[in-house]
DNA sequence: ATCATTGGGAAGTCGA
DNA sequence: CTCGACTTCCCAATGA
């Protein structure tokens, strides 16, 4: 992204952002180096020149398609990203264009022996996709927190909505709520701070970037996430969040922050040489 | 007081 | 038929 694009970013970003607006930037000038992600798949390299100017248009997601019996046939990060373009939201309400001939129905996307794709893998997806930067942005990718534009978030559920298939228009609010049962398995927990959350470390190392964590298959409600023994649960890095990767113990030290007043996350976040404590800002 | 956000219960849907 | 993973609806609490 180059410096007018900052520029355009920063005109762009409501509020919320500009209250962390230091934070913003940060992440801007993560993505702008997160470019190399895709590199197999020349995703961005391509993306410039395959897309029309369709300046409303977002949720066109191609899949690749897999020869049926070739194994597991999906895996959300087969998807090649959804070639999309931002839509210019201050312009006028959301069209969302027809899915192209490509797109996927939902009893195809769901065919024989095909994953279904996770809220959180499509959030991950998302957080890499600079077209959605203006929905969703990391915060600190490194620990795996990232929170909602809130201008724009509506768009990001939508676009999560259209790709599972719904019947209805995905809200916010319902995305939330889906969102929030992950708490419980600790998949993804709510961080104290407006609209943000956080990836648990070892989603995030499972989804291919983050920190190196012992790693497990993933957990279940019935088999939530424990990792005795693993260096989060006693050394806290990153302190905030890494605290530990048990959920339980990120709730308490979620708890004892909170009991501390509001935090300065940027500082927590963004200070990683050396441990921290929780720094309140009041 | 209003609005946005958060949190959770409960029932329903759908694919595996 | 069961189960997991949402989805949908609803309502209450909280904070700006």
């Amino acid at each position: 992204m180059d410096f007018d694009g900052l520029k355009r970013m920063e005109g762009s970003l409501d509020s919320d952002i500009n209250q962390d607006f230091q934070d913003a930037i940060d992440v801007i000038q993560r993505h702008s180096n997160i470019l190399y992600y895709d590199t197999e798949n020349k995703y961005y390299e391509t993306l410039e020149s395959q897309q029309p100017p369709l300046a409303h248009s977002i949720a066109c997601f191609q899949f690749t398609t897999l020869p049926e019996g070739s194994g597991p046939t999906y895996e959300w990060s087969d998807a090649s990203p959804w070639n999309h373009s931002t839509p210019d939201v201050s312009t006028g309400p959301l069209i969302c264009a027809e899915p192209p001939p490509f797109y996927p129905s939902l009893s195809q996307r769901s065919g024989k022996g095909r994953k279904k794709l996770r809220l959180y893998e499509y959030l991950y997806e998302a957080l890499h996709d600079a077209n959605m930067v203006d929905s969703i942005q990391w915060t600190d990718s490194s620990s795996g927190v990232f929170h909602f534009i809130s201008k724009n978030k509506e768009k990001l559920a939508e676009c999560w909505g259209q790709r599972k298939g719904n019947r209805k228009t995905m809200t916010y609010q319902k995305m939330a709520r889906a969102l929030r049962n992950y708490s419980r398995t600790g998949e993804i927990v709510k961080v104290r701070r407006k609209l943000t959350y956080q990836f648990n470390p070892a989603i995030l190392q499972r989804l291919g970037g983050g920190p190196t964590v012992g790693l497990g298959s993933r957990p279940s409600a019935r088999e939530p996430m424990q990792q005795s023994g693993s260096p989060y649960t006693s050394m806290p890095t990153t302190p905030a969040y890494y605290g530990a990767a048990a959920p339980n113990e990120w709730h308490s030290w979620y708890g004892q922050c909170s009991y501390q007043g509001e935090y300065d996350l940027t500082t927590v976040l963004t200070a990683s040489e050396s441990p921290k404590t929780c720094i309140p800002t009041q």
